[in-house]
DNA sequence: TGCAATAAGATACACGCGTATCCTCATGGT
DNA sequence: ACCATGAGGATACGCGTGTATCTTATTGCA
C-alpha cells in the first residue's frame, strides 16, 4: 500500500509542503476525518511529526489548508439562469454540492473542531448572493432597496449548520425550501421597501 | 482545594451517578469545556473513570448530562408581552441567556463534539415560537396561514451556529436583526397567504 | 570550496481518551 | 446469617495530540 518510496533526498520548503498537503488530502480521501491523524500523513511523507508542527499548530489547521489546497474557493462561478429564482436554487446546490465533494464528515469535523471560521470563508456566500441579487436588479426582476447582510448570511449559515448538526448535506428538498420559504420572500421584501 | 473527604463507603446507583453529575457540573463552571477532564470528575468524587465510562459512552455524553441535569431545558416559560414583537424579542433574548448560563465555550463544545443534536432539543425552539404566533393569531395580529418548520427552526440554528462559529451568544444588535430582518417578515408573509 | 545558518528528522515526554482486566465491597435472596 | 451476584474501584494499555530537545542534512553566502 504504502511503501513510500522515500527518496533519500530531504525535501524542503514548498516541495516539502506540497507533499505534505498532498499527503493530508490523500489520508482525508481515504480515511474520512476520524480516521486522520498528523502521525499517518507524517510517515507517509516520510517525514516526523514535528515538521508538520512547525506549519500548522493543529490538526484543524492542516486539514484546512488540504482542503483549501485541492478543493479551492466555495463557489467558483455565479450562475446566470435568468431568474432570481433559477440563481438562487443553483447556488444553493453548488454550495451544497461542493461540501459534499470535501466529505461530509470532513467539513463538519472542520467546522466544529476550527476556533474561528475564516473571515474569508465566512464572506463568500453573501458576496455570491449579493451578486445574483444584483443580476436580478439589473433584471428589473426585484426592487433597489438594501438587503441586508443577516438575510444574505443566512443561507450559508443554515446549510453549515446542517453540516454539523445532521452531518449530511441538506437534500434538494431542504435547499428548495429555504429558497422558496426563507430566502426569495425576505429578499423580495426587503429590496421594494 | 479538593481534599475531598470521601466516605470509606462507596456509593451506588442513583447516589454515585448525582455525585458525579454534580462534580461534573463543578468542573464546568470552574474551568469551562477546554479544562473539563474525565479525570478530574472521577478525582472529585474519589471513583475511578471506569464509573463514568459505564453511564456515559464519552465525555460529551456526559457534559451533556451534566448540563441537562443543572440547567434544564432551554425555553422555561413562554413569554406573553401582548405583541408578537415583543414576545418573539424575548424568546430570542431567553435563549441566547440560557447559552451564556451553560458557558459558551460549553455550548460551544458541546454543539460540535455531539455527533447528533438531541431530538428533544432540536424541537424546543420551534415549539416555543409556534406557542408565540399562535398567540399573535389569537390577538389578530397576523393571519391564519400555516408557518413552515423551516421558519420556525431558523432563529434558533442561527443562535447556535453563533455559538460554534464565533465562541459567543448573539449580541442584542444581531438577536434584533434576527427578529426584524429575518423572522417577523417571514411569519407575517407566510401568515397571511 | 568551505562553513555557518537554517530547516529537516528522530526521539522522548506528559497528557487525556477510551478500553480491558482484575480485585473488592455492598446487597438482597435464601 | 450467609453467600452468590453484580456494581464499584484500581490499574494498565494503546493510541493520538501537542511540545521540547537534540542530531543531521542542505543551502547559500563568504
Amino acid at each position: 500500500m504504502h511503501t513510500d518510496a522515500r527518496p533519500a533526498r530531504r525535501r524542503r520548503g514548498p516541495e516539502l509542503e506540497d507533499a505534505l498537503l498532498e499527503a493530508a488530502w490523500e489520508q482525508l480521501r481515504a480515511g474520512g476525518y476520524a480516521a486522520f491523524t498528523i502521525d499517518a500523513v507524517a510517515r507517509a511523507v516520510g517525514t516526523s511529526r514535528a515538521v508538520i508542527y512547525r506549519r500548522w499548530p493543529a490538526r484543524a489547521a492542516l486539514v484546512l489548508a488540504a482542503v483549501r489546497a485541492h478543493a479551492g474557493t466555495v463557489v467558483g462561478h455565479i450562475p446566470d439562469t435568468g431568474s432570481l429564482e433559477g440563481d438562487v436554487l443553483a447556488l444553493l446546490h453548488e454550495f451544497a454540492e461542493r461540501m459534499r465533494q470535501v466529505g461530509i464528515d470532513v467539513a463538519a469535523g472542520l467546522f466544529s473542531e476550527l476556533d474561528e471560521i475564516p473571515e474569508e470563508t465566512k464572506g463568500v456566500v453573501p458576496t455570491a448572493f449579493r451578486q445574483v441579487i444584483d443580476q436580478a436588479r439589473a433584471r428589473g426582476e426585484v426592487g433597489a432597496a438594501a438587503v441586508p447582510d443577516a438575510v444574505l448570511a443566512m443561507p450559508g449559515v443554515l446549510i453549515r449548520y446542517s453540516m454539523i448538526a445532521e452531518r449530511a448535506a441538506p437534500s434538494d428538498r431542504e435547499l428548495q425550501n429555504i429558497a422558496h420559504q426563507l430566502f426569495l420572500p425576505l429578499v423580495r421584501y426587503h429590496a421594494s421597501r
